[in-house]
DNA sequence: TGTTGACGGATTGTCGACAATTTTCATTCG
DNA sequence: CGAATGAAAATTGTCGACAATCCGTCAACA
């Protein structure tokens, strides 16, 4: 099907369109590499290219989206390194965001995040992986809101993006089970008021996914077969 | 004066504008709230309109230009809120970057930051304000570069030239000063591999700077005099 | 048979012209 | 004297056309 069923024919404003790609590459609907032209954008949004150029802009930005010179923009597709990268920068936010939650969400928030947990864990149970995804990312985004800085929530939501496609890349059938007990606990430990646990909680908690994954470069595929053999 | 002396006639990539844009902000030659027309700045970088609104983009996107609909680029103008939450984000960034850089620093890195703290007291105790925000950023940067994480160092680039506009923003003559001696203890402990007391101190030291400063909402002008006094 | 080179189509990059909006400034009015 | 009005100038936003580059195909050749 169509990338997006978009009927109204006012173009959207650049945010929307960026949040839609996201949305699309969060629901693993567009997979690491994949080729994005300006044209099938174009029609897709039914906007003009001049639009579609400052949204790629933006994406290659947030590390979503390369761009090749004269080549085009694609998917992004981190390598093993970024990928730890990735995963080491979501513990260093996510712990201060952690604490800082603690101190200041509501029962209304929490109730959110429970419902979000409850609603992750189903869908794991049916195996709706990209479903599940999707739920996981939101949940950490909805706690960055509630923690109340911004700043952090604005690198975070790069950085869930991000951490799509390296599931997307690195994930094996298997990956990615067992966070809805992990989001529960984290819920108990902000429902006490715990900074310290719920920090420590969430640590563990994307130690723990990061290393289901199996985050390693792909042998690359020898331009010439002879320089192998060293002739 | 003339924004930046440039005389290539060839014009320089998309990159090297933003940073030499970055750094006009970072030694404080511009100043938050600045309006930055697109003419001025296709001349001072001799390349087209195409190209700086390019750009524009990427620095808001940094958050580090405003970009208002129909009225052009601003230098960000960061109000209270903002300002405590790039602190709080640094911090969060920055423990994690002096944690990793104490298990992989090699000799020569720590020499150069020792040079550059020392430097950063030579202009400080000249009073050259902008030479030492520029040396205390670079520190901050260079350390983060040793940790290794190339992820954590674009959040960081970013954090530290928003930080350059607030303390333009919020700071009296007398801040910023004897940073030079909490970074003399920063490189100690990470000299001696102590992430832990390298981590404690940088949180510290970033609280002191925010500390520093007097961020707190400016009273808006009031839309007409004669209010202010009741008639 | 496999490599090289050239051609045509398709895609991206750039520029200038024009439309839309804001800003400035002189003028008028209360 | 200050506020409001309106036109002119300046600035930003958008689009289409054209140039530059890349990709796939196919033919020529060793």
């Amino acid at each position: 099907m169509a990338l997006i069923e978009e009927d109204l024919r006012q173009p959207p404003p650049d945010s929307a369109i960026v949040d839609r790609v996201v949305a699309a590459v969060m629901e693993q609907k567009l997979a690491a590499g994949a080729k994005l032209p300006e044209a099938p954008l174009c029609e897709a949004f039914d906007c003009s290219r001049t639009q579609i150029r400052r949204v790629l802009i933006v994406l290659a930005e947030r590390g979503v989206v390369t761009l090749h010179p004269n080549r085009g923009a694609f998917v992004a597709s981190p390598d093993a390194e970024e990928a730890r990268n990735v995963f080491a920068a979501r513990r260093a936010i996510e712990r201060s965001i952690a604490l800082a939650a603690a101190a200041r969400i509501d029962a209304a928030t929490l109730a959110e995040l429970r419902a979000n947990a409850r609603a992750d864990g189903a869908a794991e149970a049916r195996g709706d992986r990209s479903e599940s995804i999707r739920l996981s990312g939101q949940f950490h985004l909805r706690l960055a809101e509630a923690a109340g800085n911004a700043v952090l929530t604005k690198f975070l939501e790069e950085l869930v993006a991000r951490t799509s496609l390296i599931i997307g890349l690195y994930g094996s059938r298997a990956t990615h089970s067992c966070s809805e007990d992990e989001h529960e606990a984290l819920v108990a430990a902000l429902a006490d008021g715990d900074g310290a646990r719920a920090a420590d909680l969430m640590d563990r908690h994307l130690l723990h996914i990061e290393r289901l994954l199996a985050i390693r470069d792909a042998v690359e595929t020898p331009a010439d077969i002879r320089s192998v053999f060293g002739k």
